[in-house]
DNA sequence: GTGAATTGTGAATCACTCTTCACATTCCTC
DNA sequence: GAGGAATGTGAAGAGTGATTCACAATTCAC
């Protein structure tokens, strides 16, 4: 039987959207090109009509994560005023888009390895290290808000917020699911706002700053 | 050339050795039983002598990673009287042991990924469940000490303290040594230290029953 | 020293996997 | 409707990797 004939970039998602299934079930050894032939229904040739190899997929798959780690940043600055309620919302989402797609982490660490090939490093680092560039904006316009102590480095808040959120997700799926992410958030994150927080007892007028 | 017969216990060491090595620099892709046996320096038949196959040679990184978890906590335990001080030097050790071993993340995460062989996730399930065990049983001690707010939960806290390592170790290996790990850990610590510390303001004399 | 146990070797097997290519089918353009 | 472009198919190539096994060399126990 033939599969019928589909638009390149529409199987390009399906190709995607199979080895992310994949490497979520089986990890990074269970992503074959037959494997994703099969999920898609088409044949193992017919995958190199819309990718030029293997590592192509897994390039695609990167890019999911980049375009999905932004959205939710953009998506957290429209919603909220304020930084902390930012980060807040932002830390639900980035864990919930975690636990969705497990395959990530797998993809980052596939890359990581990679030392042949600078390029795909490259893009990796690029992609994380502009996730931190935004998330350390959020802290810069928290300090100038007052409700973020003004000493601390911009950019080490926010590794901090990222281990807020890994060990978190990596204790979910560790545990099967027994491990409350979201219960452990609740408990995480007062005392991470906490550190983070101006101190209002010695500067009580920074109150009246929030929200410009 | 033949190479000679050397005690199995001693090969183990050796295979398990250079497939950390091997993890390390290239990644789990890397390691195979034929490039084991070529740092060992024997023929990759041979690796069987020593090892029922592939994944017993994972088995006992892992087990390596346990033990110098283990070691990390012990030594600290043994070092400092005040839990505070002992998680900043188990943050340090940790961080350090991360960043010298780069093989542990990935296997791991290999580990992770096996969910036909149970077992095999059970083993990385415990060995977690046992680090976060002895961190929140310092945290414990740290409560009753007066150290640490009583009102957290000691599990919250040792995952937050796993939070603080694992990006760190990340960032470190994706900016290639750019990303400067103890220097973060500078700004970092202070900061989770003021997120979890009991208020003294309100209970001053916690400070007498420091060090009971 | 002698026999048994241990360790090392080379070859072969078995199963995958990625990738290419000639050819078939379908779809779009004109 | 005709021609070309895009997509799907089957087969084959080329390589890799884990694993097994009969045999050789070494070491150990007695």
């Amino acid at each position: 039987m033939r599969a019928p004939k589909a638009d390149t970039v529409l199987r390009q998602e399906q190709i995607t959207e199979a080895a992310m299934g994949l490497i979520a079930q089986h990890g990074m050894a269970g992503l074959s090109i037959a494997a994703i032939a099969e999920r898609v229904g088409i044949v193992p040739s017919a995958v190199y009509r819309h990718f030029p190899g293997k590592e192509a997929v897994l390039d695609a798959v990167l890019d999911l994560l980049r375009i999905r780690m932004r959205a939710n940043v953009e998506a957290v600055r429209a919603e909220f005023a304020s930084p902390l309620e930012q980060l807040h919302a932002l830390l639900h989402r980035h864990l919930t888009m975690l636990v969705e797609n497990r395959a990530f982490p797998y993809v980052v660490f596939s890359h990581l390895a990679q030392e042949q090939d600078p390029a795909r490093r490259a893009r990796l680092e690029d992609t994380m290290h502009r996730f931190i560039q935004q998330v350390a904006e959020i802290v810069r316009q928290g300090q100038r808000n007052g409700e973020i102590r003004p000493d601390l480095s911009q950019r080490s808040v926010a590794v901090m917020f990222i281990g807020l959120v890994l060990p978190t997700a990596l204790l979910f799926r560790l545990s099967q699911g027994e491990f409350d992410p979201l219960g452990h958030l609740r408990t995480a994150w007062p005392t991470f706002v906490r550190g983070i927080q101006a101190d209002h007892t010695s500067h009580p007028t920074d109150r009246l700053r929030r929200q410009t």
